[in-house]
RNA sequence: GCCGGCGUGGCGCAAUUGGUAGCGCACUCGACUUGUAAUCGAGCGGUUCCCGGUUCGAGUCCGGGCGUCGGCUCCA
């Protein structure tokens, strides 16, 4: 984000010799003591990060370590973390001490108080943070000799205490932690006067920290919320001030800008602003209506994603929304998920006249998953090896009971439509196909304007799961071989698969590089054996299909508004809903302009002329607003020449433009699904 | 589900310590007919999220519900 000098980005080197400090031998050999650059903690040959006060038993070489370093803001942030700290029980001396870690783009503490805190009081505490960073105090570090130690001097913090018996016990805990608690020693760091030598704070901590508080050049705090201690919704809930902090007030000003951008991107603000889509309250929470510009996007995008399922061998299929309870009996959805789907509909229940039950009817589900449908489909008729690889499509509408806190927007919905595909294969196809699908479906996120990917392997929680091992290994190796094949970058995450099927997940990240977790692909080790699925072999043999589960966009619903995001509302022109608004100068010129659309319409462009009773530049205003792609006004010039003048969303122009050369122009962008917005720079159209 | 904030025409906001709801945009009608981001005027539109309570009187205070926002937990 900000530039930082190559000397200290070059990791230097430097020997510091036994008895003296690694920041004296920093300074000596140049490091940078002052700006964003300012070095403010040591890395020691085992790679660990160490205040600059340490000073080796023997020479040893150590590595400069940046302020504006990934683990240089890290140190910042956590020495931050402090500081808040410090001021919170300065004015809340009753304030129990949680955690305080650094975080992607800042840190948090969290307090055990008896109220929550406030707006103003974050306003309070941020004074006088700045007091106390002004102040320079040191950041000391303090070697307690035994837990017992520990305790004693914790005997007023609860959580502190608690952690000292996990760090006894080698518990591990959130890798957010492990500046907290982590390996080794116990260890306080005291926040020292710099002149006295007077301690003033003191917390149990890991480190590193920085030198003095002064070297927290910039920080924020950001906003409260509450959250549970070490995680556990068992647990009591701590009051958590959330924060950032920065090696400069340029980089943390870029940040806010960031956080601005976000906000204005935010899908569920341009979902109402372009008229995309609502959640209206009747129909209830997590429930979204889409409207005709977001259904035309939602079509355009469904459209392509058919077509191309299409070419790669998918057969369409269709379901129902519910079904009797049988059916996730069969497939252990009833077993494992209850509680994340729509509570049954009880259906054809009989009564006698003395109130007993006749005749018990049937339960009925809302379904929160397609393939036991496919399965079934599958299952409908004998089948040939020669039929595989089998791969049955459908946009899929599910219902998931998501807790009501979790709803979000687009991107965490109670109704959703997945682009749901299950394929089913034999053993010897199963890396093949594996690989040809992730080929897929890069190239169909690439199609949508996302290049930057990363994979995540989800593999096997060792507490919950079906299957052997021997399954889940054949299946893991033939997503990690097929991830590797890809060349992306590959990250493990080990425990996070679903019960029933190790996963790869495509992450895409957007325009600002935002990370969303979009396409999954999982091998099912265990619903062919429960819909008892086979097919006969050359050899006359019966034998169990294996089972991918794939969807591409992940559901409809959050690709698009993902895509918002990634777009700011202006849709390549290929998705928008709106492509062309013609705008007249005056009415006159309606009739030239509406000639236009109708040739556009023709070549299946989708094309308004805006003819109402407003100023042109009103118009202008409208549709530039809306962020439709091409503008085409007409005024007296233009008929007269039998032409069009452009205007495109960044305000560039090009006049006078030949109608059959505008609407080839405006087609053949259409067609090559042109994902940059156009401009007078960008469109090929010869100039008049 | 948990903690906290918020809920006023379709949207964005306003309304002293409790005294009967205003503004801008949008919409409708009329006038204007305009060359690259907001023409002027008039009008329509609100059971102040819902239910209950306190009070002579509630948008405002209290209780419950629903929705929403920020987190936590969760995310097959």
């Amino acid at each position: 984000m900000v530039a930082s000098s190559p000397a200290v980005q070059a990791a230097l080197r430097v020997t510091v010799p036994a008895g003296t400090t690694a920041g004296q031998a920093l300074r000596d050999a140049g490091a940078p003591t002052t700006g964003s650059d300012a070095l403010v903690v040591a890395r020691d040959p085992q790679g660990v990060l160490r205040d600059l006060a340490w000073a080796p038993d023997s020479d040893t070489e150590v590595d400069a370590v940046s302020a504006s370093s990934p683990d240089g803001r890290s140190v910042i942030r956590h020495s931050c973390a402090h500081v808040l700290a410090q001021a919170v029980q300065q004015h809340f001396p009753d304030a129990k001490l949680g955690i305080g870690p650094p975080v992607a783009d800042g840190f948090y503490y969290d307090f055990d108080v008896d109220r929550p805190f406030t707006p103003e009081d974050l306003a309070v505490l941020e004074k006088t943070m700045r007091r106390i960073i002004k102040a320079g105090q040191r950041f000391s570090r303090r070697v307690l000799g035994s837990a017992e130690d520990a305790k004693r001097e914790l005997a007023d913090e609860p959580y502190k205490l608690e952690l000292v018996d996990l760090k006894a016990s080698t518990v591990t805990i959130d890798p957010d932690e492990v500046m907290e608690i982590g390996a080794g020693e116990l260890t306080v760091y005291d926040n020292v006067h710099p002149h006295t030598g007077e301690t003033i704070w003191g917390d149990l901590c890991r480190g590193p920290h920085v030198p003095t508080t002064r070297h927290i050049p910039a920080f924020r705090l950001m906003r409260t919320a509450a959250a549970y201690w070490r995680g556990n919704e068992h647990n009591p809930q701590l009051q958590r001030i959330y924060g950032t902090a920065w090696e400069s007030t340029e980089a943390l000003e870029q940040h806010l800008e960031f956080l601005a951008e976000a906000q204005r991107r935010d899908h569920r603000k341009l979902g109402a602003e372009l008229d995309l889509f609502s959640f209206p309250d009747e129909i209830g929470s997590g429930l979204p209506v889409f409207h005709p510009r977001g259904g035309t996007v939602r079509r355009v995008m469904e459209d392509y994603s058919r077509r191309r399922h299409e070419e790669a061998g998918y057969e369409f299929v269709n379901s129902p929304h519910i079904t009797k309870g049988q059916l996730f009996e069969t497939s252990g959805h009833l077993d494992w998920y209850a509680d994340a789907m729509f509570p049954p509909m009880h259906l054809d229940e009989e009564l006698a006249e003395d109130g007993t039950v006749r005749k018990p009817g049937q339960d009925y589900y809302l379904k929160p998953m397609n393939c036991p449908f496919h399965n079934l489909i599958y299952r409908s008729r004998g089948r040939s090896y020669r039929e595989l690889p089998l791969r049955l499509f459908e946009f899929g509408s599910v219902y998931r009971y998501e807790k009501s806190g979790v709803v979000h927007g687009l991107t965490r919905v109670r109704g959703m439509t997945q682009d749901d595909a299950h394929i089913y294969c034999t053993p010897e196809q199963l890396q093949g196909e594996i690989c040809s699908l992730l080929t897929f479906v890069l190239d169909l996120l690439r199609d949508f304007g996302l290049d930057d990917f990363y994979l995540e392997l989800s593999t096997r929680d060792d507490e919950k799961y079906v299957g052997t091992d021997e399954q889940w290994e054949e299946a893991t190796d033939a997503l990690r071989l097929a991830a590797e094949a890809s060349g992306l970058e590959l990250v493990l995450d080990p425990g996070g698969a679903a019960f029933y099927a190790p996963k790869i997940s495509v992450q895409a990240k957007d325009a600002l590089g935002r990370a969303w977790q979009l396409s999954t692909i999982q091998v099912d080790l265990q619903e062919p054996d429960l819909f008892k699925l086979e097919y006969t072999a050359k050899d006359g043999s019966r034998q169990r299909p294996y089972m991918i589960h794939r969807a591409l966009f992940g559901s409809i619903e959050r690709f698009f508004g993902v895509l918002t995001e990634h777009y700011a509302g202006a849709f390549p022109a290929w998705l928008a809903p709106v492509q062309v608004v013609g705008i007249p100068i005056a009415d006159e010129h309606v009739e030239h302009l509406q000639q236009v659309a109708k040739a556009l319409r023709a070549r299946g462009i989708r094309v308004e002329v805006d003819a109402s009773d407003e100023r042109m530049q009103k118009k202008i205003r409208t549709h530039t607003t809306q962020k439709v792609p091409f503008l085409l006004l007409a005024g007296g010039k233009d008929v007269e020449a039998g032409a069009v003048s452009f205007r495109f969303r960044d305000g560039t122009q090009i006049n006078g433009v030949g109608v059959e050369d505008a609407v080839g122009a405006i087609t053949g962008w259409v067609a090559r699904r042109e994902n940059r917005s156009p401009s007078a720079a960008e469109l090929p159209i010869g100039q008049p």
